[in-house]
RNA sequence: GGUCCGGUAGCUCAGCUGAAUAGAGCAACAGCCUUCUAAGCUGUGGGUCAUUGGUUUGAAUCCAAUCCGGAUCACCA
């Protein structure tokens, strides 16, 4: 039990003891003490000044006495200042909570719940590459997955290929008109950007031919209307979904080159799924829904034929769930997979990681699952993200603003080779030891970079100035886990040494203690949270006292042998919570850098 | 227009289930490498927490209004 929990369970046992009266842990506020004033855990009065009838001081006098009396191996002292009980956690606390812990690499992973929890994550279009924005929905719906495994639970990660529609249809015919059967091998491109420069020149001609018809005397809705390119387009959907085989060849032909290069970036980038749909399979999803929605009049038909629902109770819109002609909507499909799924894996949780631009979509998905009665439908959960724009404003395919995955990972890793040989400390390092470092450190900066923040709060990307490698960053942290990794290469007296400390601890000593114990219950907020952030925030804030200790305490040539011991056991825990958070992040933590 | 999200140091962000003098990083400035990795550490300066009003013993945090920025409200996905 984590040492808050102890203080509130002990404070609301005096507290009914005391005054008879009943409170619940949740209603104690328990903070870290301010590094001005003594002590290590603060209890907040105020709350129940006034039940109790007690002036702050008196109250917090008579707690502080009894909370000491009855735990004394728990606290050893405490002060009131104003309304603010403040406890002294003993020494001996903090030493048996070091030498229990210190040796275990999974520190802060819980036990395994078995609860199912299934997180869909980077769903990519086909018609091109993987851009920055999709690089935030990858590092956070990964971490967001291993967070929860470490929190207990099942995970299942999941991904919505979308293989159809009419973009990926323009790509294929500016394939055709321009194309002159150029494949990725022929022009040495990964095939994701083959078929993503393909999109970009259908844009290109589309625009063209809409000029010429303006020229031509059309108006502009005209013009965008009756532009050859798309009519091509347009025509080219219809054959897809009437199966006409040389359309259906081409759209394999162009998804499988995706396909190789989408596969190479999440590789690359450390993304995968334990099950991928794909759209063309699951488009028709949700249909039988809509006629036992129909049954049980959640949705209502118009004359047209079209099928609705009304949401304008619930403070939205009415929604079209299936149109006239019959065929389902963007949202139906969603209903209809949500089903599947349900049925696959029966998940208490469903977590969608998809951009904030569609949150009023999955208000409305949520809605009518559980109108319609699926039972996975509270469970549904849209991890909503900010955009990631550029200081110009948002990144615009049709306008070449996009900053390529590919490339921008790339750029990280270079950046990083020259950082590392700037500072030229790994000079013995084998070419492959190199390699692997560069990619450690620059795919660190850059996952930390997009991690850190708030999910639900849209982030500036300037390429200009590139991702820092100082203060709150990837590499910063991986340095810190690669000092210690160098202090107990020199030495293994740490696992045979039984050791007993009776010293007090010193103030940097103690707060390394103090942080690495809350730990277990990081990884539950971040879980609960649904935010990873949370972790950066904390591993980052690790390190800094880390080093803040290392730069006051010598570990190898401590004092005395007890106070070397102790140091040891500090550092190696920080060095597994190091580890263990920045995986928590999809983030390697090197041995040397 | 309706709904939702955001506005905190020059910049990027914590803090937002109310509590002590609002915190980090970057940038600026001043120090620290014969001692475990200086991608580090220490210190200094830097704030009308968008504005106004309210609730409260106490408000960056809760409520209301206003201003600014963004998203969304398709028989698109």
């Amino acid at each position: 039990m984590s040492v808050v929990q102890q203080v509130k369970q002990a404070a609301v046992k005096a507290i009914t003891s005391l005054y008879q009266i009943e409170l619940r842990e949740e209603s104690i506020l328990v903070n870290a003490t301010k590094p001005e004033f003594e002590g290590d855990y603060t209890i907040v009065l105020f709350a129940f000044v006034k039940q109790i009838k007690k002036s702050p001081e008196q109250l917090g006098n008579e707690l502080g006495e009894y909370l000491v009396q009855q735990n004394p191996s728990l606290f050893t002292s405490f002060n009131v200042i104003k309304g603010f009980l403040n406890l002294s956690i003993s020494n001996e606390y903090w030493i048996n909570f070091l030498s229990t812990n210190y040796d275990n690499a999974q520190f802060g992973i819980k036990e395994k719940n078995n609860e199912k929890v299934m997180v869909e994550y980077s769903s990519p279009n086909t018609n091109k590459p993987l851009h920055l924005g999709h690089l935030r929905n990858n590092f956070l719906g990964w971490s967001i997955a291993e967070i929860l495994k470490a929190n207990g639970n099942d995970v299942v990660k999941t991904c919505v290929v979308n293989d159809r529609g009419i973009h990926i249809c323009k790509s294929m015919v500016a394939w055709q008109l321009f194309g002159n059967n150029e494949t990725p091998e022929t022009k040495n491109v990964k095939g994701d950007h083959l078929v993503g420069d393909y999109y970009v020149k259908f844009n290109d001609a589309y625009k063209k031919e809409i000029d010429e018809l303006i020229a031509a005397g059309k108006t502009k809705e005209q013009a965008e209307k009756e532009a050859p390119i798309m009519l091509a387009a347009q025509q080219m959907l219809v054959d897809w979904e009437a199966g006409k085989p040389d359309v259906i060849e081409l759209w394999k032909q162009m998804n499988s080159w995706v396909y190789a290069g989408f596969d190479e970036t999440y590789k690359n980038i450390g993304s995968d799924f334990d099950k991928v749909y794909y759209e063309s399979n699951t488009y028709l999803l949700g249909k039988d829904l809509v006629k036992q929605g129909l049954e049980k009049n959640v949705f209502y038909k118009k004359e047209d034929g079209s099928v609705w629902i009304d949401l304008t109770k619930d403070g939205l819109d009415e929604k079209v769930v299936q149109r006239k002609d019959g065929t389902s909507v963007y949202i139906t499909q969603d209903i209809g997979l949500a089903e599947q799924r349900q049925k696959e894996f029966n998940a208490k949780q469903s977590i969608y990681v998809v951009g904030d631009e569609q949150n009023y979509h999955f208000k409305v998905l949520k809605l009518i699952c559980q109108k319609l009665g699926l039972p996975s439908a509270d469970g549904i959960y849209h991890l909503s993200y900010g955009m990631v724009e550029l200081p110009t404003g948002k990144m615009k395919s049709r306008e070449g603003t996009v900053v390529d995955a590919d490339d921008l990972v790339a750029e990280m890793i270079n950046i990083a080779r020259q950082k590392t040989e700037e500072l030229g400390k790994v000079k013995d390092f084998t070419e492959e030891e190199l390699i692997e470092l560069y990619k450690t450190i620059g795919l660190g900066a850059l996952k930390f970079f997009l991690l850190r923040v708030d999910p639900k709060k849209k982030m500036i990307f300037n390429p200009e100035e590139s991702i820092d490698f100082h203060g709150f960053t990837g590499p910063f942290i991986q340095y810190t886990h690669a000092r210690i990794k160098s202090i107990l290469r020199k030495t293994d007296e740490v696992a045979s040494f039984g050791f007993q400390v009776s010293g007090s601890l010193s103030l940097l000593e103690k707060q390394l203690a103090v942080q690495l114990e809350t730990f277990p219950a990081i990884i539950e907020e971040a879980a609960t949270e649904h935010d990873p952030s949370k972790l950066a925030i904390y591993v980052f804030n690790i390190a800094q006292t880390f080093n803040s200790f290392y730069s006051q305490h010598s570990i190898t040539n401590a004092e005395n042998e007890e106070k070397k011991m102790l140091r040891l056991q500090l550092a190696t825990l920080t060095a597994h919570t190091l580890k263990t958070g920045m995986h928590l992040l999809g983030i390697n933590v090197p041995e040397r850098m």
